[in-house]
Parts: structure tokens; C-alpha cells; sequence
DNA sequence: ACCTAACGAACGATCGTTCGTTAGGTGGTT
DNA sequence: AACCACCTAACGAACGATCGTTCGTTAGGT
């Protein structure tokens, strides 16, 4: 049935996703990428276009996952600060569940041909918009400072939440919600001024 | 007048980090270095042993910038806070100066065999000792809050940082001088709580 | 009997690298 | 000044390996 033929499909984007976050998509080849399907090189073919069609398709669910999080975040509702955290804990769960699709659509979009590129810019920039209107709404209400700026602060607070899969192991000390909370803590706090 | 015409080892390694740095290790072929250089790929052995031995050297020039980055915000001393602010300015100047080598240094570490990863690892562990350090001090000193966790806030100063170079582009409107007091801002107030 | 995933050989292209050769410049000796 | 020995950077062909991909065939399930 198709459900069988998806299936495997499945199977190799999923791998493909393993191995274009481990090694990079250059530094995968196809033929790696059949030993971790279990298959010789040429079946792939059997399943995908081409090399770069299955980035592409990783890169695409990747964006997908970032875009679900964020829309989920704001229909949630809330003031500013909720609203943060709603993103920061949506942002993390991402990473940390579908590590390998994350990483590939954070750290190898280089690799796409212009054209698909451009679209993952153009969803970087959608997913950053939220935490940036996130932070207008949080400046207005009186959750943050009057002083920041949106567009800064959303950079900032995204190279942390993006930097996580770099250093954070799941077991540790820190679980995942106090993760979550910490990196809430340090940007709405900071580590300085005792009052 | 041989030493400025004649190709010498560091154009290559030059050459070698802009091309790392801009389509990783991987995406980098050596005739496509041979072109960036002026010459035929085979005209590189000239000067180079290998591929890999390329990257070797461009990431410890990298290793080695952000080493005495380090060292110079610990001789220029001062309390917690100036030394944090020091080690800021410092960063910034070493990732917007050299580019090529702080990205190659900073994500192309995985394309080397195992011992010269193993390095690379403990040189970024002893730069964020540097952090962790200047932040334990600032919570003795007073500086910063006493409820503060220094290993990981160093993380997070850290990875802002580290992604400084994917959205800040020199000229716009953000200075040099005013985006490193953002992130220290930032760091040290954070967004939120206007008391 | 049909469908299809997987095989295995093979394609041309490109990979990193080697090697014998060449051109051009330098220094020393006459 | 003229010679020669020497050095070095670059060339260009070629190596074996591997790249992504194609294709005719085969095995197994429905």
C-alpha cells in the first residue's frame, strides 16, 4: 500500500536529517546515507529526486516545526511576558525533540540553491517577527522595559534559544523546563543590578 | 620585493579562511581554492601538505585570536563588571576583524579528525572559563546579582555572541561600540522588570 | 500476474593528491 | 658583465577514490 511506500520514505528523510545534522549536507554522501537507511546507494532513488530534494524536505520540516511553535505561542494568548515564555518554552521543545531537523534548517539552509534559500530567510524572518512583535506587546503593557529595543532583543534572545542544542544534554541537572526558565530569567532579569 | 609578489603560505591560508568560512570545509574543494588564490590546484602543494592541515591552521589562528583576546581583558583587570565588559568588547572585535577565521574556528571544528577537535573543545572550554570566571568574580564583587548561575550564564553571553556575525552587518546603523554595549546591556539588565 | 523496493554494475564528473617538468629569479664565481 | 648552479612556484597531466545518479534486472509480497 502507499502507507508502506511513505513509510520508507519516511525513513529516509528521517536519516537524511540524522546525518545533514551530523555531518553537514556536504559532508554527507548518499552512500552514508544508505548504510544508515540499510540499502545499498542506488535504492534511495527508489524514494527521493535527488540529494537536494531531501534537504530540501528536511529543511522545510524544520521550518514547519519553528512556525507551528510560534503560532501556537499566540494563540495562546497572554501579556508580553507570557507570550515570551510561551515562545522561549515552544522554541526549546523544538530543538530539543526534533534536534536533527532544527539543526539542519538553523545551520544548513546554506547549502539550498538561491530560490529555497531565500524562503528559509524568509521563515527565519516570519518566526523572528513574532518574537519581536512579542516584545513590542510586553514594552507596551508594562511586562518589559520601556527603554529596549524589540528588534535587538529578539535577535539576542534567539542566538541563545538557537545556541542550546550546542551545549545542553538532556539527563543533566538542568531538565528542560528549568532550561526554559533559566534562559527566560536571564533575559528578562539579566545577571546584574541587585536591587 | 619576492615577499609581496610571490605566493606565500599565508595568502593560501587566507584565501583558505574566507572560503571555510563562507561554504565550510566541506563545500570547499581545492581547485576552488587554486581559483580564489590565482593558481592551479595542484600549485597549492607548493605551500600547503594538505587539505586538512588547512583547516588545522586556519582554526588555530582563530583559537589563538580569541586565546589573546581573553588574556587582554584579564591584564587590563577591574571588577566583575568591566572585566565582563572588556571580555565583550574584545569578542566583538575578533569576530567583526576576522571574520573568516572566528566562523571557521567557531563551526567548521567538527571537519577535523578527532585529536584536533578534541583541541579545539578545550580551547573554547578555557575561553568560557574566562566568562564563567569574570562572572563569579562580578557576583563577589557586587556587580551582578548574587542569585546568579556563572557556567551558565556564560553559555548564554556566549552564544549571543557567537551569532553576532550571522545578522550584524558593519555599517548600518549600529555601531562597533554600540552593539557590544548592547549585549553587555542586555546581559546585565535584561529586558525586563523596570523598578 | 502484477507491483515495487532493492540490487549491482556502470556512467561521467569531480574529489584530493602526486609527479615530472618548466619558467624565472637569485647568488656566486669568473 | 657574463656565466652557471641552484631554488622555488607554478604548470598540466594523471592517479585512484569517491561523488550523485541511471538503469536493467531481480526477489518478494499482494
Amino acid at each position: 500500500m502507499t502507507a508502506s511506500r511513505s513509510r520508507t520514505r519516511e525513513d529516509v528523510v528521517k536519516a537524511a536529517s540524522r546525518l545533514f545534522a551530523a555531518q553537514g549536507y556536504h559532508g554527507t554522501s548518499m552512500r552514508d546515507l544508505a548504510r544508515e537507511v540499510g540499502v545499498l546507494g542506488s535504492s534511495l532513488y527508489s524514494h527521493i529526486e535527488s540529494k537536494e530534494d531531501l534537504l530540501v524536505e528536511v529543511v522545510e520540516i524544520g521550518a514547519a516545526l519553528f512556525q507551528a511553535s510560534a503560532a501556537k505561542a499566540v494563540a495562546r494568548g497572554g501579556d508580553g511576558a507570557e507570550l515570551l515564555r510561551s515562545l522561549v518554552r515552544g522554541h526549546n521543545d523544538v530543538v530539543l525533540d526534533h534536534l536533527d531537523e532544527a539543526r539542519t534548517f538553523l545551520f544548513e539552509a546554506d547549502a539550498l540553491d538561491e530560490p529555497h534559500r531565500q524562503r528559509v530567510v524568509a521563515a527565519r524572518n516570519d518566526y523572528e517577527t513574532v518574537f519581536r512583535a512579542a516584545l513590542e506587546t510586553g514594552r507596551k503593557d508594562g511586562s518589559f522595559r520601556a527603554g529596549i529595543d524589540p528588534k535587538l532583543a529578539a535577535i539576542l534572545i534567539l542566538s541563545m534559544l538557537n545556541a542550546v542544542e550546542r551545549w545542553y544534554r538532556p539527563g543533566g541537572s538542568l531538565s528542560r523546563s528549568a532550561l526554559a526558565d533559566a534562559v527566560v530569567e536571564f533575559a528578562t532579569r539579566g545577571i546584574g543590578s541587585r536591587i
